[in-house]
DNA sequence: ATGTTTCGACTACGGATGTAAACGTAATCG
DNA sequence: CGATTACGTTTACATCCGTAGTCGAAACAT
């Protein structure tokens, strides 16, 4: 489970994510325009992520609806945490603190964090 | 700049950036047994490496003396920007959160969290 | 000086990925 | 009914990646 999914293959996983109910795959192909992508690409990634079990399709007379198949946040707590493991040593913290002095966090996204901070702490 | 390092390139990176001097290629083998790898790959991957600027050579006679070309920081930081774009709009905040809620930070880390916010904030 | 070890460079090869055309079939238009 | 369209499936192909063998030259050992 949770096979990885690739950056054009995410593209259509947003849209899947995006819309209140299943897509066409032309309905994918009009929500992700601006990859400048063919139909036949976008058949491609659909059917790669049927294999890897990312989406699921039901038939709708001679054509598929699809819907994701994994929630978007346990894919991105999956992209996240290897990232965590790959350059942090697995442990969270030094990541918040890269993000703090390198990410150049705007005012909003302090205050934002603060906010945050207060209710972890109860 | 910049060039995209992969996962197995990571390692050899790791390696580098961990000594204190350059290295040769059998050095890096020994620095990253624990990956099975047999001299071939190393020098492979020290190649590519090379290649796409990620690492400098000094020649010692023969043989090459192998040193970082770009500052692990520097990685991370892209690294985690393209996740930061990629998943969370482009926003740190919302990373933060997500850490927050998935990824258990533990008391310390949010101890260090709010001591980073208090510093933020000035 | 010759055999052996040691390098870096080149070559290899299967799987994943990005991108897309071709194909077979079923439906729809005229 | 015949032509065109709309789909999903198959096939294609270049590049990247993981992993490693081979080759030619130089250094070293005896």
């Amino acid at each position: 489970m949770t096979e990885k999914i690739s950056e054009a293959e995410l593209v259509v996983m947003e849209a899947l994510w995006a819309a209140p109910a299943p897509l066409t795959a032309a309905d994918v192909a009009d929500q992700v325009t601006g990859q400048g992508w063919s139909q036949a690409t976008v058949k491609t990634l659909l059917g790669r992520l049927l294999a890897k079990g990312a989406v699921a399709h039901e038939e709708d007379g001679r054509r598929y609806l699809y819907r994701p198949a994994i929630a978007r946040a346990d894919h991105v707590a999956g992209d996240v945490g290897r990232l965590v493991d790959r350059l942090f040593g697995g442990r969270a913290a030094p990541l918040v603190a890269h993000l703090a002095e390198r990410q150049k966090l705007s005012a909003e996204d302090i205050a934002e964090l603060e906010a945050l901070v207060r209710e972890l702490k109860g």
